[in-house]
DNA sequence: GTAGGGTTAG
């Protein structure tokens, strides 16, 4: 009670106080107009901010408060008077926060030694240095603050051993506006008014220039110190180790990292921070490990940020499997995930395919009311693309959809179209391409290549033909991929539709079509086959050799085409499309066959084998362990992943491969049950029989690695 | 609460 009687007594007395100085001095009665007429709006508004904030800031504090107070009546108070001295705040926190409200009259007040003057009035004459370094250190508006710091030199006289206490404090208004050119001149005033700078100085102005985004500029300030006579102490050698880090320059910061090291200098988390992101933009997750290290071995906590730094090398590193032991480090060390730390755990889980993982956290972020960003949302729909969950993806564009914070894009749209696309749903399908259309976007390469799959799967081989007519109404050029996706469709077509789908290669890509011509027509005379497919290779970037050798060899294969599918094959391996598919060590000879589509893992099998009797038959050792890798990985469009296929293809060849219970992805035989099957097998089994055990290839999917 | 101090994703 005692304390509400006190804040109307003092508001009162406060809110006259202002108005009347302010009235009297920085405008004259005769002149003043009301706010329509007002000659500077801008001081208008901090006339009523200002009284406004000292009405509130006395309401809590004033303690020689007494009941007249009550009175609504306003008191003309003279602040020039010595009774507005007596009456000014006395306990230090009325004191603070009669200078603080102060200090936001200034902050927006029009930048003029008169407004200044006129505002700091009430201080009177005996200002305190204290007082002038307290305004000046929460001053926030560069224009104004060399005003106030021209206002206080005066009152106070410093001599300039103290006068660069409120040069360096006047610094740090241009520190937070971001304007360095300011803090610049300011620098220069100093000299000229020969006070001289000193540490702080330096650590202000360097700081400033790494907030501007100006790390050259931060060294370039760092190699002026000597010339002022000032030596690198910790926080300047902590600011600039970010400076150095900022920039690249590893030698350089890390030079000075090891002079705080030697100096025994403490550096703080957010500098180790640094140090982590500066190898984490190298890709250089070893050492983002040990500089991590490092601070904890010297004592240092890691915040939250450090384990964002981290987890955000780790993402780009792609070692995303590391990301669950570093949150759950986090987790046990007490500091508490944030939005940063979600997103990018999201990201990564998304990114690697960690269903679960990526879905966990989506519905933590949901729990913890965190708005999920456009990007956040695609990442997870694109997963849910190449996972194949289906239910999940039309759940999150819901949620997406409701969410009020961001609305579907372009990826959004053809994240959707894919899944629906990938499990065959084709008027789901449809329909999200009419939604997308609506919504203002046009249909993107993306979405129709994922249409043209989506028809071939259903065997629709006009509708195939009407995107790809839709396409080039569009403007838009096919590219590999998406003749990839029109050979895939091929593969699952009739022989008497392959015209339509033909004339579509042709169009979109000349070589391809007259390679496409020689398989589909049978063509003897492999030299200008190789020729035209080599040709054809190295036409096209590198990335989309693989898909595209993949693609054709899976022709080859449905086409009953073995020894086109080896000639294609053999130029890939020629051509280093694929590397290292066979590998021999004592213990082990490897078949690796991830990455490969269904077609092109067959025929390099049948390869090995022959390459296995053969090494039979001259004599040669086998080693104890013979094993075929097919990666664990599935398929985009097609049901099966690569290691169902094989299970019970090798089971038709009667192999006696077996899963490896403890290495998901490998098919292990002993030497003694390879060598007693390719006897049985004998001679005269060749790649020729691949034609009718590869019946199942024909369901082969697109790869996209 | 009275001159130094920021860092993290895409």
């Amino acid at each position: 009670m005692a304390s509400c009687i006190c804040a109307s007594h003092s508001s009162l007395f406060h809110d006259r106080h202002y108005v009347s100085t302010s009235i009297s001095s920085s405008f004259s009665l005769r002149n003043f107009k009301f706010p329509n007429a007002a000659s500077s709006h801008k001081s208008l508004s901090l006339h009523s901010k200002a009284s406004q904030a000292l009405h509130q800031d006395a309401a809590s504090h004033d303690p020689d408060a007494n009941s007249l107070s009550l009175s609504k009546t306003r008191i003309w108070v003279n602040p020039n008077s010595p009774r507005a001295k007596h009456l000014q705040p006395k306990s230090p926190s009325a004191r603070y926060s009669y200078l603080a409200r102060l200090t936001e009259s200034l902050n927006s007040c029009t930048p003029s030694a008169q407004h200044v003057s006129t505002i700091l009035k009430g201080l009177r004459d005996n200002v305190s240095e204290r007082d002038a370094v307290f305004i000046l250190d929460k001053m926030t508006n560069p224009e104004t603050a060399p005003f106030v710091l021209g206002h206080f030199r005066d009152k106070i006289k410093p001599s300039t051993d103290k006068e660069v206490i409120l040069y360096n404090a006047t610094l740090k208004a241009f520190r937070k506006s971001r304007d360095f050119e300011g803090a610049e001149k300011l620098f220069d005033e100093m000299l000229q008014r020969g006070v001289k700078p000193d540490n702080i100085t330096f650590s202000t102005l360097i700081n400033s220039a790494r907030m501007c985004a100006l790390p050259d500029k931060a060294v370039e300030w760092f190699k002026k110190m000597p010339s002022f006579g000032c030596e690198p102490d910790a926080m300047t050698c902590s600011a600039m180790v970010s400076a150095y880090a900022q920039t690249n320059n590893v030698d350089m910061a890390l030079s000075l990292y090891g002079r705080a090291k030697a100096e025994k200098w403490s550096l703080d988390a957010s500098t180790f921070s640094t140090l982590i992101k500066m190898y984490g933009v190298l890709g250089n997750y070893v050492e983002c490990l040990r500089i991590f290290g490092e601070m904890k071995v010297l004592g240092v906590k890691p915040t939250v940020v450090t384990y964002n730094t981290l987890l955000g090398s780790l993402f780009r590193s792609k070692k995303s499997w590391q990301a669950k032991n570093v949150y759950k480090e986090m987790i046990s060390n007490g500091v508490s995930p944030d939005f940063i730390t979600y997103a990018t755990l999201l990201r990564i889980y998304a990114g690697a395919q960690y269903r679960e993982d990526a879905l966990s956290v989506y519905k933590e972020m949901k729990g913890n009311g965190m708005d999920m960003t456009v990007d956040l949302y695609n990442r997870l729909l694109d997963m849910c693309a190449d996972v194949g969950c289906i239910e999940e993806a039309v759940e999150i564009f819901e949620d997406m959809k409701s969410s009020g914070t961001c609305q579907p894009d372009s990826l959004t749209f053809s994240s959707l179209i894919t899944v629906y696309s990938c499990n065959g749903k084709v008027s789901e399908a449809e329909g999200m391409l009419n939604e997308m259309i609506q919504s203002g976007f046009q249909p993107t390469i993306y979405v129709l290549t994922s249409l043209v799959q989506c028809y071939g799967r259903a065997k629709q081989t006009d509708d195939v033909v009407k995107i790809f007519k839709q396409l080039l109404d569009l403007g838009i050029v096919p590219d590999v991929y998406f003749c990839c996706c029109l050979l895939n469709v091929m593969t699952q077509t009739p022989k008497e539709e392959f015209g339509k789908l033909t004339d579509c290669i042709e169009k979109a890509n000349t070589r391809l079509g007259s390679v496409v011509r020689y398989l589909v027509e049978g063509q003897e005379g492999d030299g200008d086959f190789r020729k035209e497919a080599s040709e054809l290779l190295n036409s096209i970037d590198f990335k989309v050799k693989k898909p595209l050798c993949n693609c054709l060899i899976d022709l080859c294969v449905s086409l009953n085409a073995p020894n086109r599918a080896r000639d294609v094959l053999d130029l890939g391996l020629m051509l280093e499309i694929y590397k290292n598919i066979q590998s021999r060590s004592e213990t082990q000879w490897s078949l690796h066959l991830k990455k490969l589509s269904v077609g092109a893992a067959i025929t390099a099998l049948h390869v090995w084998i022959n390459d296995l009797s053969k090494a039979l038959e001259s004599w040669e050792d086998l080693p104890p362990l013979l094993g075929v890798n097919t990666g664990q990985g599935k398929h985009k469009y097609s049901d099966k992943g690569l290691a169902s296929v094989f299970e019970s293809h090798l089971r038709e060849l009667n192999a006696p491969f077996h899963q490896a219970p403890d290495k998901a992805g490998w098919f292990l035989v002993t030497k003694e049950a390879a060598k007693s099957w390719l006897e049985s097998r004998g001679s005269a089994e060749t790649i020729d029989d691949l034609n009718s055990q590869v019946s199942g290839a024909s369901t082969v999917a697109l790869q996209y690695q």
